[in-house]
This record gives structure tokens, C-alpha cells and sequence, in this order.
DNA sequence: AGAATTCATTCTGTATACAGAAATACGAAA
DNA sequence: TTTCGTATTTCTGTATACAGAATGAATTCT
């Protein structure tokens, strides 16, 4: 087992406590369920009760575990239908996104930086066999298309929002691409996926919010697409970050 | 200035120390910007600092107060855009789950109670002037009319969500209430709104998922102009929940 | 008089001690 | 062997002590 470290030195013990709880929840160490004594992971992180606890009040409120009555906390179980719900529902905040950056109008600039993403997704999806490399340029170029997208709405309570329920691991924008990969369809949903940002991106700079808008709420049903043929074996599921967490259904 | 007491006796220190901070934040007794000194609440509250750090780390969650970056929290601040965007989050996620609702069924059971609600609506508002025992009525039955919507969704997340938002004092389903009642539109405004309730109850029970949508947007719309009445005079914003967090700009 | 610097005070982040409640294990009785 | 009751252990919720950092005040120098 990894002996669970500090890879910051200057972060303060709540942090060192709340990376390292989320990585034992999404990795799976800790298993849906499980109840979380706080004196076995005092023990296995390295801190105090007292920053553990602050850490496990935030995770409680980001929704990877919840209260028992008696006290403490556990381990959340996530059905096939709560992952779809929480996808439905990032679409529809990053729809409400679109449409208020259409709305309310963006600077060229931002828009340049949101082609440039679209850009660089396209010159790693166009290539006969993905390595390591292109993924790691699509995953952080992919990341960064959504959060400047939320940026553009210019609502702080909304980037917020969105923030916070991709902060679920299968509901976050680039939660299926490993699992997308190892899918004949791989390629072709990639390139779908990408040619909705760039229609997002026209919709935008031509202030058609209504069009902005759906245009985000069908891109995240690529993601339901995904999550159904993700769910049709173990093998593929592993692949998706926080599949630990999801239960399939007998 | 009113001592803060334990109300119920049963209830843990948290929760005493929560419901303690938001009731001294809603009515501004602290102030917008405010540092909140954790040695000074525990005095004025009567609990130690440490369930009084967890009460803070939820309120941060909440959204009422943020983080200093030399460390503590102080109370935000929120301008009239803040709110409004607010606002048309929950109505936004009302419309996501008035559409399950409609899409995935409900009892007729339930539906009977959505309607019990328009009635008692309807029987308070339909008279010359509202006393307090009229409010009251209105507020239960308003409020409990979109927590049954939100249950209705069938999704856990999107309750949450939809409770999260709604815990803004001035973004929840009865925020603007009192205010209206001091505008000569008044009654108009509410006719108006409990009609937006019937017409959603109808769409659900037709499955009419794109309209029951549409409805509860645009019922959230009717904030948004509350809101601008409100907005004009200070004395109307005073009635308004959490008004003491709203900057009028100059 | 104004600015800079130093010192004292206050505050937060963290660790830990303690008490009451909950869970578990053990033993006795049917 | 199973079930019920009891005792022990473990756990969480809370209070408090302590250290380093930040804030503010006072003093000194320009």
C-alpha cells in the first residue's frame, strides 16, 4: 500500500488531510460504504484530528461521503442513475454558462483562447493511435476549454456551481476519455465532442445564447453515452476516475 | 442587542453555533466585509472554538462567508448581479428537475399535493389585504410547494443542489414576499406566480417536459423583477432575507 | 509632521485531553 | 447452539492549550 506523503511542503495540514482522503475515496482504498475512523487515518495521513475533521466536513459537502446518525462519516455509494444525474446536471449549469457568455458578449481574446483549446484537441484527436503524451495535452486542453467556458459567464456564483459538481470525479469534463480510448467509437466521440466546442465557440462570438446553451446540454449527453457503454463491463468502468464509488446494478 | 440561545436543547454545539452565525450574518448584525473573530463569537455564542470552526467551515460551503487569505473568514459581500444570477441558478435547476419530473412520472398522490398547495395559495391571496396569519400560510405553502418540485426530480444531487442554492437567504422560493407586499403590484405578482405553479402541475401531469421547464425559468424571472422593485428604495430591500449582504451601487 | 520600524497584542491553525455514547465482544442462560 | 445481557473497548464531539503568523500601536528617526 502507498504510504500517503506530502508532495507540497508548504500546504497546510487541512489540505495535506483533504487531497489525501479524496485520493483513498476515488482510488478506491476506501470502499462505498466504509465507515472513516478518524484515528486510522490520523495514523495512515500524518495529521491531527483537528485539520482531519475539517477535512472531512468539506468532503461531506462536496458529496463523496455523507453523516451516519450515530456520527462520523462514511463513504457514498453512487448508483448508474445518480452519475447520470450529476452529469445532466453540469450540462445544465455549463448551458447556463453558454448562454450568459452569448448573452452578455465576450472579449476576442477569450474567445481566441477558447479556439486555441479547440485547436490543440484537434491536432491529438487526429492521429491514427493516441499515446501518453496526447492524452495528457487533450485532458489539460479539454479541462481548460470548460473552465474558461464557466469563466465566460461572468457569474461567480455559477463558476462556482460548476466547480463544484465537477469536483465528483465521473462528473468532471474529462471523466470518460480513458475509458473512451480502450471503445472502438473512441475516435469518432472525440471528434463530436470537439466539434461541439467549436459550435459552443460560434454560438458565442454570434451571441445565439439560446443555441450556446443547448449546444452545451447535448455535449454533456455525450457523457451519458459514454457512462452506458462505460457501465457495460467492469473492465472499462475501472477506467473511469471514481468508478470505485459506482455501484452497477445486478 | 438579543442574546443568541439555545432554542432547542437537544441539538449539538454545530449546529447551535450554525444556526447562531447565519441568524447574526442574515440580519447584519455582522456586516458585510467583517472579519469574523472566532474568540469573539464563541463569547457572544456560548460555544467552544471548535465546533464553532466546523459551523464556519459550512457556511463557507454555503457561500455566505469566504475565506481571508491571511487566514479566518469574513462575510461576503453580494451586488445586485450576484443575486440576480442567483436567482436564475435555482430557477435553472427548477426547471431541470420540474423536466424529470415530468419526463419520469409521478403519483397522482403527489400531484394532489402539489395542487393542495395552489389551493391554499389561491384562498390567501384572494382577499383585499393579507394579514400575518395570511403570510404565514402563503410562506409554508409556497415554500413547501417547490420542496415537494425538487423531490419530484427523483434525483438526490439535484435535491441538494437545489437546497444548496436555496440556502442564499435572498435566492430562496419566498424571498421576496414581504417586499412585495409593500408594492402596489402586489397582488398582481402573486396571482401571477401561484398561476405559474398551476400551469407547472399541469405540464408535469401532461408530460409536457420542455414546458414544465419553461415555467419554473420563467417563475424565477418574477424574482428577478421583485428583485429590481426592491432594489429602488431601501426600504423595500429591508424586507428582502439577507438584504443586509446586498451593496445597493452608487 | 510624516514615514518607517519595532514591539506588543491578537488571531488562527494545530495538537491533544476528556467525557459520554456507540459498537463490539464475551459470557451466561435457555 | 442460539440468544440475551453485560462489560469492555473504541469512537466521536467538545474543550482547551500552544505556537507561529498577522495585525495594530507606539516610538523613533528623517
Amino acid at each position: 500500500m502507498a504510504a500517503v506523503e506530502n508532495v507540497e511542503r508548504a500546504q497546510s495540514q487541512t489540505v495535506t488531510a483533504l487531497l489525501a482522503l479524496r485520493d483513498l475515496i476515488v482510488n478506491g482504498e476506501l470502499k462505498s460504504g466504509d465507515r472513516i475512523s478518524e484515528l486510522v487515518m490520523v495514523e495512515r495521513i500524518g495529521v491531527s484530528r483537528t485539520p482531519l475533521r475539517t477535512a472531512l466536513v468539506k468532503l461531506e459537502q462536496e458529496g463523496l461521503i455523507e453523516e451516519i446518525p450515530s456520527g462520523g462519516y462514511a463513504v457514498k455509494a453512487f448508483s448508474e442513475a445518480d452519475v447520470f444525474d450529476a452529469i445532466e446536471i453540469r450540462g445544465t449549469l455549463e448551458g447556463l454558462a453558454a448562454r450568459y457568455a452569448a448573452e452578455r458578449g465576450v472579449a476576442q481574446m477569450r474567445l481566441a483562447e477558447l479556439r486555441r483549446c479547440v485547436e490543440t484537441i484537434d491536432n491529438t484527436i487526429h492521429t491514427d493511435h493516441m499515446n501518453d503524451a496526447d492524452f495528457q495535452t487533450y485532458l489539460h486542453a479539454n479541462e481548460r476549454f470548460h473552465a474558461l467556458l464557466a469563466e465566460l459567464s461572468g457569474s461567480p456564483a455559477l463558476i462556482r456551481e460548476i466547480e463544484r459538481v465537477a469536483r465528483l470525479p465521473f462528473a468532471s469534463a474529462s471523466a470518460f476519455v480513458l475509458a473512451e480510448a480502450s471503445l472502438p467509437e473512441s475516435q469518432r466521440i472525440l471528434i463530436i465532442a470537439n466539434e461541439h466546442h467549436r459550435a459552443v465557440v460560434e454560438a458565442i462570438e454570434n451571441r445565439e445564447s439560446a443555441r450556446a446553451e443547448a449546444i452545451m446540454r447535448e455535449h454533456a449527453r455525450l457523457s451519458h453515452r459514454n457512462l452506458m457503454l462505460a457501465m457495460r463491463s467492469q473492465k472499462t468502468l475501472d477506467l473511469v476516475p471514481g468508478s470505485a464509488l459506482i455501484r452497477r446494478r445486478a
